[in-house]
DNA sequence: CGAGAACCGCGTACACTGTACCCAGTGGAG
DNA sequence: CTCCACTGGGTACAGTGTACGCGGTTCTCG
């Protein structure tokens, strides 16, 4: 029972009664701080930083802003927002989702850091539900709400896990400071001294043979994106029975 | 063209040819800070901290390791060691590769503050590598390499992805330092909220609803699984083909 | 064997972080 | 008018990663 009185960021009003007028805004600082984790990273997005980018002292921030936690979640909800979904149940499902993994796709390779920014179900702001919402209504017509659930989560874990490849190459091109080429350059002695070694000729043949230059990696995303949404269509899994055997389907 | 004689973390040799001898090594260094980590998380393996708990000066690891990042490189080659593919290809593919998934996944259960570790081409130890070696090796006779890659993707990126949500509850509650009873409670007024104002239907539905009492998460993930092994079973997708692929349910 | 170099552990110091606390000033409520 | 809740923001503090340099240890080589 230590801090009775915590509230969510997202239940605490950005303005109270009385008072002089504030001279900045949550949104503001919030767009400032995007302005820099899309530049620099995240961890270049520092309270003093940000401060500075509107003018302000540090301190100030946090008459809007409990603490640089909860600024994170409204730039990550902030980021939910740029995923276009408006009229989303539009009757052809498909079309729906693949709008939808092809938005979340785009936010992620916008805005790299949100690799690193853990999200858990209190941090839902309202354009994460707001997008829940509209993408949950597309196929809730259509199955039961866990297997919307599973769905989703497929799609959404092949959306992000591939974005979270490519988008972890970015970050730390740039943590490095250097150009990709050299980036990429630092890290030929090891990968021959591993090829030279003999031990490990699969993995040889994935670094000199795979990847042929037939697909950009768009092309490959796009490719991988049919083959779940073909996953989806082919029709919905085991009714309410799960597996092969129902024993243990029985109401409780 | 700043720092040229950089070198990466796995060709660095740990001891040189002459002097005193050293009274730490990397190995205990990296399990002394596993061992924090695992128990309060990453952000408190601290240099300082890991340190005391060999009982070194906080100065003294830089003798052994060139940074802080080079160290979480070692920590996370370690937990790829984890993983149990002694022989793996074993002729049962399916067998393999459920093996495979199983051990990722208590891997990342064990260690949740992996999560929040990028881990990129540069930083393959040799743990990693070999994990690779084996894995690729159990598709690598029945499939091209490029579909071999595609495969594991799949499946790397379903454990990862369900691990992920996992495990970024628990890091939650424990940087809250509340019980996760109490850490709960805490974002009640907040879904109440949503769910009162009657905007979001389909989120409620989910809320309220979802995860009927029938399945454990081990059991929800197992049952995944199977479907994602089916998937690769089904049939290596058409070769280089566009869309439309028509082929459904392959056979069982 | 003795000298010098290479390495050891580690104390001090620095730049930087998030943020607690405090201040003087401001402007709406009574 | 008087309150006083609020404002922006300066100072301060604990804690971070790590550069630098010290005196001591141990190996190599003449």
């Amino acid at each position: 029972m230590a801090d009775a009185e915590y509230v969510n960021i997202w239940m605490r009003p950005e303005r109270p009664a009385r008072g002089p007028k504030p001279a900045y805004s949550r949104t503001q600082i919030t767009e400032a701080a995007l302005r820099i984790a899309d530049a620099e990273g995240l961890e270049a997005a520092t309270m003093r930083r940000i401060a500075a980018e509107i003018g302000a002292g540090a301190m100030s921030l946090y008459r809007y802003i409990p603490g640089r936690d909860d600024l994170i979640e409204l730039m990550a909800d902030r980021l939910m927002g740029e995923i276009d979904v408006a009229g989303l149940p539009s009757g052809d499902w498909r079309a729906d989702l693949r709008r939808y993994a092809d938005g979340l796709r785009g936010m992620w390779l916008r805005h790299p850091w949100i690799a690193t920014v853990n999200r858990s179900i209190h941090s839902y702001g309202p354009n994460q539900v707001r997008l829940i919402e509209r993408v949950m209504g597309v196929l809730d017509p259509l199955v039961s709400i866990d297997e919307n659930l599973d769905l989703l989560a497929m799609l959404t874990g092949y959306v992000e896990s591939t974005a979270r490849e490519e988008v972890g190459l970015v970050q730390e091109v740039r943590r490095s400071g250097l150009s990709e080429a050299e980036w990429l350059a630092r890290g030929y002695p090891r990968i021959r001294q591993l090829l030279d070694s003999g031990d490990y000729p699969i993995f040889s043949k994935m670094v000199n043979q795979a990847r042929g230059p037939h697909l950009s990696r768009d092309e490959q995303f796009r490719y991988g994106l049919e083959r779940v949404l073909d996953r989806i269509a082919a029709g919905l899994p085991a009714p309410a029975g799960p597996l092969a055997d129902d024993r243990e389907h029985g109401p409780r």
